[in-house]
DNA sequence: GACCAGGCACATC
DNA sequence: GATGTGCATGGT
């Protein structure tokens, strides 16, 4: 399993080069995303940051204080506003309660400790949680996601029954803990899960993987 | 007009 | 532990 993990990823790489993620100027940014694209196209969730942005209220403190209405209706664009609004929120009440906002100190943490105080917040699953540690606080964390399980499954390397930690163990435990690596090979995946493998319409007769 | 998109919490059995 | 449902916009 190791090397056909590599071989995969290798494939993907040569295929379709680096993909430099997550698509964001900031780590606050990405964590702002990362809540935001939950069951969502990014098309939409960067019509939403866009709004944040313009009004300048892209950072913790001031997203923060803002009116959970005023919130949800900037964040329109990205579908599911008002429950994202309020997870928005939970998370910027924890972000600042127990790190005052500050990349610096959320970043001293360690993954293990940080997973575990990320998925207690209210609306932080599993893939938020691996997102935001993997591409905003650059901790080696394997992020699954729907691509990954369709891709995998269809090319019968996981189960279809298979819960998030199965699949994550799959590469964390067959992959060195490399955050260039893991970094790449998810955003591959969803590049890979975009262009071939939609749910609707498989092409895997023109799959790279193939 | 149907289908889909970089999930999650909650209710129910 | 498994299964079903609500949440919602915008592109194809």
């Amino acid at each position: 399993m190791k090397r056909r993990l590599k071989s995969i990823y290798k494939k993907l790489y040569s295929h379709f080069g680096p993909q430099a993620w997550w698509p964001g100027d900031s780590p606050f940014e990405v964590m702002v995303g990362a809540i935001l694209t939950q069951n969502t196209s990014w098309a939409n969730v960067e019509k939403a940051i866009k709004n944040l942005k313009n009004n300048k209220l892209l950072s913790p403190l001031k997203l923060y204080r803002l009116h959970p209405k005023k919130l949800a209706l900037l964040i329109r664009p990205a579908g599911y506003y008002n429950i994202k609004a309020k997870r928005l929120n939970n998370f910027l009440k924890f972000y600042i309660n127990h790190y005052r906002g500050s990349l610096k100190k959320i970043s001293q943490k360690t993954s293990k400790v940080l997973r575990r105080q990320l998925l207690s917040v209210n609306g932080i699953g599993p893939e938020t949680a691996d997102s935001i540690l993997l591409y905003a606080l650059n901790k080696p964390v394997f992020v699954v996601d729907a691509y990954t399980r369709r891709i995998f499954l269809r090319h019968k390397l996981i189960k279809d029954n298979g819960s998030y930690t199965q699949v994550q163990d799959l590469f964390m435990c067959n992959l060195k803990p490399n955050l260039k690596l893991f970094n790449e090979y998810h955003a591959l995946l969803v590049k890979l899960g975009k262009d071939f493998c939609l749910k609707s319409k498989p092409k895997c007769n023109i799959c790279p993987l193939k």
